[in-house]
DNA sequence: AAACACTACTTCATCTGTCGTAGTAATTGT
DNA sequence: ACAATTACTACGACAGATGAAGTAGTGTTT
């Protein structure tokens, strides 16, 4: 299991990631983060949820619900323009990132 | 520039690289990582001086001072044994972290 | 029918690490 | 004399992660 500090800036392009290709909500993004990290990475409830209001007020994704006469109500989520801009330089930023810190890894 | 959010739980694995090779002191490990970063990464003053502060308290560094006659007094730090033993640690988990986020990035 | 597991989300309070601001203190360069 | 650089310290604010607990519905077992 990855201490979360190291995941943290990185939490909010998971996110985005999962909703590349379509609408989704909480619980099945969570399944899909620890399913697609082999169990390695399990995002916590309350990280999750956080997250999603951060990245609603900063226009990266949209909420809305679907009618569901089913089970209980789920929010559903949606990537932006914005969200999309966002997810990109990120992943341009995590190049960067992995050559910067792998200048201070060592194996011994 | 990489946003500290990312860097966050490696900076205490840097400060920890950069004793690997013997003792230093805040201002230097502060240039070193600087330079080591290509300028990348700068680490602010307060959160070098913290990440010592904590290093030492969970024992992965010692400090002490040398005799000098001359400037401002400095706090030499040093690595111990089980600061050597979490920097591998460290190292290991690096590259699972690696692969985990990988899997969440795409060249679009 | 009661208990439990699973789905799906919310609220709240707390902790940790980072960072801005500011200040102290000494030396070196112009 | 003054600025710049070296070297560190103190303090308060803030964001993101987390634990604990609760709400609400469905499905399955006992």
């Amino acid at each position: 299991m990855i201490s979360s500090d190291v995941i943290r800036g990185y939490n909010d392009t998971m996110i985005l990631y999962m909703l590349l290709d379509g609408e989704s909500y909480g619980y099945e993004i969570s399944k899909n983060i620890r399913k697609l990290s082999e169990e390695k990475y399990i995002m916590k409830e309350t990280t999750l949820y956080s997250a999603f209001t951060r990245l609603e007020k900063n226009g990266y994704i949209d909420s809305f619900y679907l009618d569901e006469t089913f089970g209980k109500r789920r929010t559903y989520y949606r990537i932006t323009p914005q969200g999309l801009a966002y997810y990109r330089a990120k992943c341009e930023e995590w190049q960067i990132t992995q050559e910067v810190i792998n200048k201070f890894i060592k194996e011994l």
